[in-house]
DNA sequence: GTGTGAGCA
DNA sequence: AAACTGCTCACAC
């Protein structure tokens, strides 16, 4: 896809240079059937506003590129010499922070939503079957995955291309019970792992290795083996010198499978000179095909080209990329998995989809998503002094618009006010949201200092105690919680779960501010002056 | 501060 | 007929 040559075929062509998020290669699947996958999503989806605005972003996106690359040409070798000098040096000081001496196991159960519902009805196990509905699949057995049924793909599109599917639908009382079971298994081998959502978690296995005289290989094996015994479920395992390698390596021999990568400079280097940009946590299907359009197919190419990134991307991008190129990435452990996912917090929304709304039943959706975020947000004690709203139109384009509050709130009445001056209720929308940024930081739980927040609990519960249980105390984010609000707290850090189920804990360039706290001053040194210089001469 | 959009899982 | 949700960052004005 070098050119941007073919274009107008809207014949019966079109679907040859369809790639769309459902047609990448993974596990299990044969090249023989990519096309077959192709056009049917393509047909299924040709026709649809949804189609015409995937179509839509694709141009900018591949406006974008083409921007990138002209930037790059009209780069002169002096202003290119200036960032290789610049880049050898964060490579020199990245390099330096190199750490071997830790062993992190990345554990990620297989299919494990669809795992959960084989064990009630194994018959299922050997037909294809997909977790969720028609409008939205969450995982698909291995049976399935041959037909190029895919996760976060609309049911009724797996439907053509598996006419056959059986679904079931989701059942997270089920799962969290089984995540409990697999984890009960884990802390054994590390009572301090982090956890990735319900199917996954990272294990410093460092200790471990030491007092069991076992090699990382029959450790792997060791915990993939008690894991069965124990829950009757399988999952794979990519162990590592640091998180991001070891998730990478989970993925290499799935299902039921594992892979360990020697913690040595040399091993690394070697495996990230054939590996895929796409296999890096953090690049995606767009960032995939900006990187190839420039030249950089594999992780090493994002050293070998340091420069060349540091010219044209933001230096958060630049770190990010780099280190994936030296398979670099934090190896000290992070506090408490549940506190952490608070800490940093820039802001909390809530959306939803219906069919299309306007009026009076578009301001009662409204209501009722401003009054979940309202709830979710006094459960963590959170209140924003900023409000927006996300509009999306029935033709999936997307608007927002936001609003300085006069002062933090997590008061539902307060927030309605606020965001029902910001819709035009006359437009039919297909989804709104709300979100609420600017928060109030009151001693924000730093990395590692996972019970900072307890005293204060500590000290609610003597306090409270002749309250007579009007309270009740949240394991999960050990806090105190209105007894009435229970089960919607419960609840709450169900579907957080499940929301985690898809998405990783590990080291990544965005996301969630997951930011290291420490380490960038000298890496900010390099690149700090990188937009002056780039705009002179 | 506000608005838009991209990107990721 | 039918394509989610929650979060972050970049950039423009």
């Amino acid at each position: 896809m070098g050119t941007a040559k073919e274009k107008e075929d809207s014949g019966g062509e079109g679907w040859r240079s369809y790639e769309s998020v459902f047609t990448n290669r993974k596990a299990g699947m044969a090249d023989v059937d990519r096309d077959r996958i192709k056009k049917i999503v393509f047909e299924a989806s040709k026709d649809s506003p949804h189609f015409k605005n995937e179509q839509r972003k694709e141009q900018a996106a591949a406006k974008r590129l083409s921007e990138l690359q002209s930037k790059a040409r009209s780069l002169l070798p002096r202003q290119l010499d200036g960032f290789k000098a610049k880049a050898k040096r964060a490579i020199v000081e990245l390099e330096a922070s190199r750490d071997l001496s830790r062993t992190w196991f990345h554990i990620d159960m297989d299919a494990f939503f669809a795992a959960c519902h084989v064990l009630d009805r194994p018959e299922l196990d050997r037909v294809p079957m997909a977790v969720g509905g028609n409008a939205m699949i969450s995982t698909a057995n291995y049976a399935a995955r041959k037909f190029g049924v895919r996760s976060a793909m609309p049911g009724f599109i797996a439907l053509k291309l598996c006419p056959q599917l059986t679904f079931v639908r989701s059942d997270f009382a089920k799962y969290k019970k089984k995540a409990e079971e697999v984890r009960a298994v884990l802390a054994r081998y590390d009572e301090n792992f982090i956890e990735g959502g319900l199917d996954e978690a990272y294990l410093d296995v460092t200790r471990y290795l030491e007092g069991a005289k076992l090699t990382e290989e029959e450790l792997a094996e060791k915990i993939r083996d008690d894991v069965f015994v124990e829950t009757s479920l399988t999952c794979s395992i990519g162990g590592a010198a640091n998180r991001m390698l070891a998730k990478i390596c989970s993925d290499l021999n799935k299902p039921n499978g594992q892979y360990i990568l020697e913690r040595k400079r040399k091993a690394i280097l070697e495996f990230v000179s054939d590996l895929p940009v796409r296999k890096i946590p953090g690049i995606g299907k767009v960032t995939e095909k900006v990187l190839k359009g420039l030249g950089m197919n594999v992780a090493s190419d994002l050293v070998k080209e340091a420069g060349l990134i540091l010219a044209l991307f933001s230096k958060i991008s630049f770190e990010s990329f780099l280190r994936a190129g030296l398979g670099i990435s934090s190896s000290e452990a992070v506090g408490a998995a549940q506190d952490d996912q608070d800490a940093g917090r820039k802001g909390i929304s809530c959306e939803r989809t219906f069919g299309s709304l306007r009026g009076s039943r578009l301001e009662s959706q409204l209501k009722e998503i401003v009054e979940t975020l309202s709830s979710q947000m006094t459960v963590k004690n959170l209140k924003g002094k900023h409000i927006t709203v996300k509009m999306k139109k029935v033709d999936f384009t997307l608007k927002t618009k936001s609003r300085a509050l006069p002062a933090h709130t997590c008061n539902a009445d307060e927030m309605m006010e606020a965001a029902a001056k910001l819709v035009d209720f006359k437009e039919p929308l297909r989804l709104i949201g709300v979100r609420m940024a600017e928060f109030e930081h009151e001693a924000h739980v730093e990395r590692g200092q996972k019970v900072i927040d307890l005293p204060k609990a500590e000290k609610r519960k003597e306090g409270e105690e002749g309250l007579q249980g009007g309270q009740w105390f949240c394991d999960k984010c050990s806090r105190w919680v209105e007894l009435e609000g229970r089960l919607e707290h419960e609840d709450f850090h169900l579907a957080q779960d499940l929301h985690r189920e898809q998405l990783t804990l590990s080291s990544k360039p965005k996301g969630r501010g997951r930011k290291p706290a420490t380490g960038m001053s000298t890496m900010d040194f390099f690149v700090q002056r990188k937009k002056k210089k780039a705009g002179e001469g």
